[in-house]
DNA sequence: CCGTCGTGTCGTCATAGGCA
DNA sequence: TGCCTATGACGACACGACGG
């Protein structure tokens, strides 16, 4: 295992060198709020195609991919147990990419409000409604991040004012990626529900068997409903992450490419020097 | 046209983890 | 400690692409 001593580094970074036609491997540095800088590198080497790197302090770790895969299987293993939430993860992703353009933290009104956002930030049909569950309908292409949208909201008990928290929005860009910018954020919060949605009727119908029954029946409903909605809401952060995930690609990658052309530049200028 | 396959979405269950 | 929420896992279903 080479060691590559560096300042900050960003989380366990996997950079696949794979298709950049060259015959040297850079590891990727994301430093926060500064340029960014590399100071390592340079594997004259044809073999490893794919190189992982994490850090430890200071200290960034290149390893193999068959150094990796075997460390990567234990540590899933432990994921699978239990993974921190996408809010956690991705707010940790912000915190560490400042410099990362346009990565905005996430907060617990942005999560969810972040598709009223995007539906706000296209500038088309703001159909907002007092509502409980939202869903997007995207019309045509099936591709909720396109197009003109409608929110289309049911039940009661939500409330909609623009102005408080940030949200995430996302762009997709001609060439299909996404990208957070840090302005152009619109702002909306969604307060949760603290009154039934409709068609769950608190009762107190205790006492007898049937009550009983009904009671249990319909504690199972309510809950059914919350845990459909947060299975919802879920996948929703799910996808965001995904999405930040891809932007964090795109920008990390354009950022190697800067650097690949840099390098080389410097060596050329060093060669020509010592002719 | 029909069967198959891949992919996406949704509802539900189980459970870890947070909180009062 | 019990309740609630978030999320992984799983199955069901829909839909489009593709080949025969």
């Amino acid at each position: 295992m080479d060691m590559v001593n560096d300042s900050e580094v960003t989380q366990g970074q996997q950079t696949d060198l794979g298709d950049t036609g060259q015959n040297i491997s850079v590891v990727h540095v994301a430093i926060p709020n500064q340029a960014v800088q590399v100071q390592s590198v340079i594997q004259p080497t044809s073999q490893p195609s794919v190189i992982h790197t994490t850090h430890q302090g200071n200290t960034i770790h290149v390893v193999t991919e068959d150094e990796f895969e075997e460390a990567e299987g234990k540590k899933r293993r432990e994921i699978l147990n239990r993974r921190p939430s996408y809010r956690k993860i991705l707010n940790e992703l912000s915190s560490d990419t400042g410099g990362i353009s346009g990565m905005t933290k996430i907060t617990e009104e942005d999560s969810n409000s972040s598709q009223e956002g995007m539906e706000a930030a296209d500038g088309a049909s703001n159909l907002i409604v007092p509502t409980h569950t939202i869903q997007i309908a995207s019309h045509g292409d099936g591709i909720p991040h396109t197009g003109v949208q409608t929110l289309t909201m049911s039940n009661t008990g939500l409330v909609t004012s623009p102005g408080g928290a940030t949200i995430v929005q996302y762009a997709q860009g001609p060439d299909g990626q996404f990208f957070i910018p840090a302005t152009n954020v619109q702002a909306y919060q969604i307060a949760t529900p603290t009154s039934l949605p409709q068609g769950v009727v608190m009762t107190t119908a205790m006492g007898s068997p049937q009550g009983v029954g009904e009671e249990a029946s319909r504690k199972r409903e309510l809950r059914l409903l919350k845990n459909r909605e947060a299975a919802s809401e879920c996948r929703r952060k799910k996808k965001e992450y995904i999405k930040c995930l891809e932007n964090r690609v795109a920008v990390l990658e354009n950022q190697n490419k800067t650097l690949m052309e840099e390098l080389k530049s410097l060596k050329e200028l060093y060669c020509q020097k010592d002719a």
